[in-house]
DNA sequence: TAGCAACTTTCTGTATACACAGTGGGATTT
DNA sequence: AAATCCCACTGTGTATACAGAAAGTTGCTA
């Protein structure tokens, strides 16, 4: 049974939900009584809720008073990825080391079906995203390292703000789960080094195709500097 | 005219001084009411800054109820390296690209002039470990990297943390100098490599010493297991 | 005596009330 | 007509009241 989350924990989820999938665009003005009028709760957890997002970073103090959805340019991108890079690399290393051969085999033989199901209709590009999911927790957990956990984490609500934008073609997916399978494998041969470099290639075209993707088709998204 | 900041500001500092100086010691209980009647506030700006702390990761929920001080364990410290390691090491290399030369100059002439410092008394100590506060602010600043930032930001918490108990001996400042010497030299030359790795050498003996000394020295607050 | 159950107490989560500060608008004066 | 000052209002920060849940305690029963 799933424990009756509180009210604050589901007004930060669903603010930041709203957030990340770009329905709350950046510079809009969250002020608590009207949040609180909205979601249908008072302002105690409306507070606690904002309180996170500002601390995630999602959302930041405006001049003077009240605050507003933080904006990411291009080059906000490519710093997320100066710290994906550093933390992922290290991940993938870690998972090299510490990685439970059981789990990391059942990932390759799912990265290796990927191609099949990218022939398939929309529903499949859900299932890659799951699977890329699994992957991201799979290596968590191989890390052992909470510290670490913790700051992709926090990372990757941003980035995932940034993929929200940046749809990917189905070319970029497939290179993409190509990409994942030489980590997976790199990961079951307890190879740190080509794990982490893997990791590199990986990331590197990652930001390529997400930059090209926003700077084409959602330019005026992004501040005009 | 410094902002005067609020009761929530004043007793979430107050609350992580105490965690971060073992004032608190790991599994301290920290009962709402309590800390209100203790630190003369209301419940709501405590609740403010317990899950700041939480979010910190220096208070975590009890099984059932009640928040209590996290432990670390020297399995934390190592964890703790892990990351440091990947964020400062991108870090370097930033601060090798992008750095102001003028900044690293100033930085690189004090490192010349720590020997002759830790030969005076005990407020030499205090000078040295604000000039590697400086020198981590200069890093910062020069990487112009937010996430980045933020990242070492809340991870430098924990190792403050760690630090409190491993108190550094002579010899090893005056190491740390000379290896920090290296670092501003590698990013005034411009060369994000050495930068990158003169800090992997760092921080491999700064983790040693700190495990060392938090072996030797305070093995009882350690858990158990 | 041990185990279980009901009650009491205490603490958390939410709502609301209150005080204060900052901002915008309007009116008055030059 | 423009500028400045004052007032009102909106919104944040803090305190407190209230409800519900969980842990501890006490008493009863087997």
């Amino acid at each position: 049974m799933a424990i009756t989350l509180r009210a604050s924990d589901r007004a930060y989820q669903r603010l930041r939900d709203e957030i990340v999938d770009w329905e709350l665009p950046p510079g809009s003005a969250l002020g608590e009584v009207e949040q609180s009028t909205r979601l249908g709760v008072s302002r105690t957890p409306i507070r606690e809720a904002l309180a996170r997002l500002t601390a995630d970073g999602l959302v930041a103090p405006q001049t003077g008073r009240g605050l507003v959805v933080t904006d990411i340019s291009t080059d906000n991108i490519r710093e997320m990825f100066e710290v994906r890079q550093a933390l992922e690399m290290q991940a993938a290393r870690l998972a090299a080391l510490r990685g439970d051969p059981v789990v990391f085999a059942v990932l390759e033989r799912e990265f290796l079906a990927v191609p099949a199901l990218l022939d398939q209709d929309d529903p499949a590009r859900h299932n890659y995203y799951g699977l890329v999911a699994r992957f991201d927790d799979a290596v968590d957990d191989a890390t052992a390292n909470p510290y670490l956990v913790t700051a992709l984490r926090s990372l990757r609500t941003h980035l995932v703000r940034v993929r929200r934008l940046a749809k990917d073609n189905p070319a970029r997916l497939s290179a993409a789960a190509a990409e994942h399978l030489t980590i997976v494998q790199a990961i079951l041969d307890r190879d740190a080094d080509l794990a982490a470099h893997a990791t590199h290639v990986h990331l590197h075209r990652a930001m390529r195709s997400a930059l090209d993707s926003v700077e084409t088709a959602s330019p005026s998204i992004l501040p005009s500097a």
